[in-house]
DNA sequence: GGTTTTATTTATCATCTGATAAACTAGGTA
DNA sequence: TACCTAGTTTATCAGATGATAAATAAAACC
């Protein structure tokens, strides 16, 4: 089923090198997303239905082609139009962040984005620690200082880590739902958007109400 | 600096069958839960100052080192007195979900686990999807149910895909906590106590007043 | 059509890595 | 003390694995 060969004699098709590398690279990202990046480069060639010292024509060693791998998936990942639907107060806040995060779920909640960020996180990647700062700075901390608008709060202080916290409760448990999905290949209802709307509207009224007594 | 002599003569000691076992268990676990489960025999008998046939006298295969390590981690981590908690209408919701998350925490939230339980998801293992099970239906279902109780519905259906998923947003956004400490190695707050009451606090409020709607 | 270019393969290396067998020795026992 | 048991090490294997060099052949060029 899986042989190279449909017939006898392989028609052996040659590629440029422009597009051999792009069809590489994709097949990389699935197939390190599924096996992590222990997966062995053989393996990987025989799924792109070529020889193993191939990749090496356009990859000088595994470990650089792991790097594009981080690249292609990490990389062109934060849309600015996240900041200005969070920021734009012509709208109301649960709005804005149902709309956010069905958004990010979309460019984010993928198999392949999920698995190999998790790998990457556990490997002690320093792009993913970057990643991760993006995040915290220029989506979490501009959706707490809405948040304190939205609470009827007026303090002039910077966010502080307490904020933040907070909000990553939200913002990690609607990514759990994608860990959930690919990761522990568990059961999930598949109406993500009601998951957020819910999520989003609670935690609002919630927050609003809690932050009275404080 | 990592040489196995901190003497010219390394004085050998031997342990009985049982204390050998355990301290090579009690490494594995350190060692896979930094590494992942592809870290190597050398390394994990170099930590513990052995040669590394030796691990092959207490465990036949790497493998059978590794389920071991599953099982020391896996096992044992479900406390009955957290249904008890949870049920126990006698007391608050709130103070309820906030002593079992507390109490979760403590038990699950560590270094070892979540790496360990990380890496044997993304490595398909089955014991994390029967986890993940054990939880849905022992934890998650109950607190549903009280929720349900909270919100002042009275529905005798059981409990839906889509109200797991609204539950699954709060037990993920606290797990994530352990995500970001032990996996992206992120700033969190030292306070973790603070981090439940609230979350805890806004996703109850915040449901109660959305579930007026319907 | 013959020549050049270059994508691709075959053959192979050096090292790593899980695993085995035999030799060794610390510590208990007669 | 001599012996025996069993914990431990040394030596080693076989297959895996990242990487390299030379050979091959499909496409491009003149």
């Amino acid at each position: 089923m899986s042989t190279k060969k449909p017939d006898a004699k392989a028609p052996r098709k040659r590629l440029s090198a422009e597009n051999r590398e792009q069809k590489i690279l994709e097949e990389a990202i699935s197939f390190f997303a599924e096996k992590g990046f222990s997966g062995q480069t053989r393996e990987l060639a025989s799924r792109l239905g070529i020889s193993q010292p191939l990749l090496y024509r356009y990859f000088p060693t595994k470990r650089d082609l792991i790097e594009n791998v981080f690249e292609e998936v990490y990389m062109n990942r934060v849309n600015p139009e996240w900041l200005t639907t969070i920021t734009d107060r012509e709208r109301c806040l649960e709005d804005r962040l149902i709309e956010f995060y069905r958004s990010y779920a979309e460019a984010t909640y993928r198999y392949e984005w999920i698995r190999v960020y998790m790998f990457s996180a556990l490997m002690g990647e320093e792009l993913n620690r970057r990643y991760i700062n993006l995040v915290e700075k220029e989506l979490l901390t501009p959706i707490c200082l809405e948040l304190r608008d939205y609470c009827g709060l007026t303090r002039d202080e910077s966010i502080t880590q307490a904020e933040l916290d907070h909000i990553w409760v939200l913002h990690g448990g609607l990514f759990y739902y994608a860990i959930r999905k690919h990761i522990y290949h568990g059961r999930v209802s598949e109406d993500f958007s009601t998951i957020v709307s819910q999520a989003v509207a609670a935690m609002l009224k919630g927050t609003k109400e809690i932050s009275k007594k404080l």
